[in-house]
DNA sequence: TCAAAGTTAATAGTGATTATCATTTATCTT
DNA sequence: AAGATAAATGATAATCACTATTAACTTTGA
């Protein structure tokens, strides 16, 4: 039987996480949740996203200045850090379209996921800048 | 002008990064070294591998439990990471060998660098772990 | 020998995350 | 509706990786 959710903050945590493609970090949906729920508590943000990816409801994506990136959408696919703004953005890529790794596989290495991670500049830091 | 290198515990670090594959933290550096050079200090350990980075010398493959994991080869290869043992092993991998990312660059997107990370089970932990 | 530049140990500080615990809230009986 | 039980929370302290500071020590080149 599936765990109950008694919990309105759980639910707002959670929506807050995947109703934006930001790919935030707890102290962002902390903040972005707070004007709206004004006792809510840091603590309260880190405890349930440690239960949603337990629950493998959200994925951590990277870590980008210490701080934890996570995602609501846990279907395969690629993303994009911009080393300038540090912002991450979700890109569709072909490489995705796989269930067989032969070259971990040929060392016993069971995969269980895979994450691409691109490095570079968004579109706006590179319109912004210098060239 | 390169910046010349006057110090004996900065080469010890760096060849402590270099002569190992098992992508270590920080802390694994200078408790690996501790022994050889009692007087050596985790800020010299941190403070040099910041260094490197900087350089290039060195590279950042993941963060494992807070932990950075760090590894000396810059070419391009890709990075078990074995969520039972928490190992990071290396893998060679024909996707890497590529330029050209369309699907990024078709969002404006510069890539400089990509990483690929497979997560799973590595062959130590699958031989001893019940099947 | 000497001064400037490089490097360090020791230490304190920072910031993200986790643990604790008393309190509140929701659910389940009766 | 009321009491019992379990779930969830806020507030707070603690932890842990990492960074900054600073005074002392080294190396170099003149």
């Amino acid at each position: 039987m599936a765990k109950r959710n008694f919990s309105s903050k759980r639910n707002a945590i959670y929506n807050a996480v995947c109703s934006t493609d930001t790919h935030p970090s707890a102290r962002w949906v902390y903040e972005t949740l707070k004007p709206s729920i004004p006792d809510l508590s840091l603590g309260t943000v880190y405890r349930n996203i440690a239960l949603f990816k337990d629950e493998g409801k959200i994925r951590v994506i990277c870590n980008i200045n210490g701080e934890e990136r996570i995602d609501g959408v846990t279907s395969p696919h690629s993303h994009c850090v911009c080393t300038c703004c540090n912002s991450v953005t979700d890109v569709d890529d072909n490489a995705q379209n796989s269930d067989d790794y032969p070259a971990p596989a040929k060392l016993g290495f069971t995969v269980k996921s895979r994450d691409i991670i691109y490095y570079g500049i968004c579109a706006k830091c590179s319109e912004r800048l210098p060239h």
